[in-house]
DNA sequence: TAACTCGACATACCGTTGGTATGTGAAAGG
DNA sequence: CCTTTCACATACCAACGGTATGTCGAGTTA
């Protein structure tokens, strides 16, 4: 595995996602509070000097962490919605995409967990609403202007369903099996199911 | 004000009291990761010594603070619901008095963003458990059995609509009042009414 | 191509923090 | 009274996040 190789700015972009990959692996598996500089730099066969160019520090390289997993979390809830055409279905898609992949233990700890209270609440609810919670508003508007659900004010709507499913992923991804997906994905869909109009 | 009169019990319940008050005024202003063990027994006019003889550290004060926050959430819960008598009445409101209560700063940034963090979601699931979450699954059960609601496993649902109630707690923080609670709550009542059957 | 610049780190160091080991003086018990 | 016990206070430590400075090679210029 060449390290020292390529040009300059090859060099810094791996040395950068390195730092972000060992970063996420022992934030996921210990927790923000658990993990020392020592140990992330460690992992990523790097000096604290390396952490501190690329990053303003700890919770700086825990944003950037928590910006991935968001991204990745979005993205697979877009790409679920935008396999259907009927608003109907992408809604239901884009909400079980979420629930399965925020269970993952990753996901679970540094988003769910972590997230909010290392960057506060604020910061992290811009990070959700720039990467997934616009989707889900989006999509409970037009469900609102089709006429399948009542009108009604989509935000606070939007913001209950996000808990709704944030604490759905937790209980997930801790019961490990003992509490299954489909009997919380059957729950869920029953409460938006009701939703509807008629 | 005494400090050093009474009984050695009541001396000691006094410090105890001290800390847990001024730790939970310092957790809640600054969150727990910006509060030193110096400024909280320095505001409690003790030692680290004092801390350590009544709790087994930072995490442990912090659980200590959590509990009583807990319970007077769930107080609060428990008094709403109770002055009903109608099953239905005793949902609505005592989810009304769980919305009001965690809108409170302290009880907002110790319960509902520090709080999984710092104990990890397991052990603050099950403060959350003993203190209200169970309110919130009996309530729906007896709704279920008085065939208000549809018959279905009410574990699941009282999760998703725990989760709801604290993104919908930390919204209505938040936003301080330009995001007004008859909003929220509007929208929340909404959810619940659409449960019902017919 | 030689001299120079600059960026990407490494090294050495510091103040603060959570935690511990030990000392102490007053209240409780006989 | 004397002893024990307990509720702290004092002194100390290792580890942590963060910073200031040094270094060396890739890129640029003459």
């Amino acid at each position: 595995m060449p390290k020292d190789t390529g040009t300059r700015a090859e060099q810094r972009a791996r040395t950068r996602r390195t730092l972000i990959r060992q970063g996420r692996r022992l934030f996921a598996e210990h927790g923000y509070g658990q993990v020392g500089l020592a140990g992330i730099v460690a992992a990523a066969e790097v000096t604290k000097g390396a952490l501190y160019h690329h990053f303003d520090g700890k919770a700086a390289l825990f944003r950037a962490v928590l910006e991935e997993v968001q991204q990745e979390v979005g993205a697979s809830v877009a790409g679920a919605a935008d396999a259907h055409t009927d608003p109907w279905e992408q809604l239901t898609s884009g909400c079980r995409a979420f629930l399965t992949a925020s269970t993952a233990p990753d996901v679970r700890r540094i988003m769910l967990v972590d997230g909010p209270a290392v960057l506060g609440w604020r910061e992290w609810r811009a990070l959700d609403e720039a990467s997934s919670a616009h989707h889900l508003r989006e999509a409970l508007a037009s469900l609102v202007d089709a006429g399948i659900l009542a009108p009604q004010p989509v935000a606070p709507l939007a913001n209950l369903l996000s808990g709704a499913m944030n604490e759905a992923a937790l209980w997930l991804a801790d019961s490990g099996g003992e509490q299954d997906l489909e009997d919380v994905w059957s729950a869920l869909s029953r409460l938006l199911e009701s939703l509807r109009d008629n």
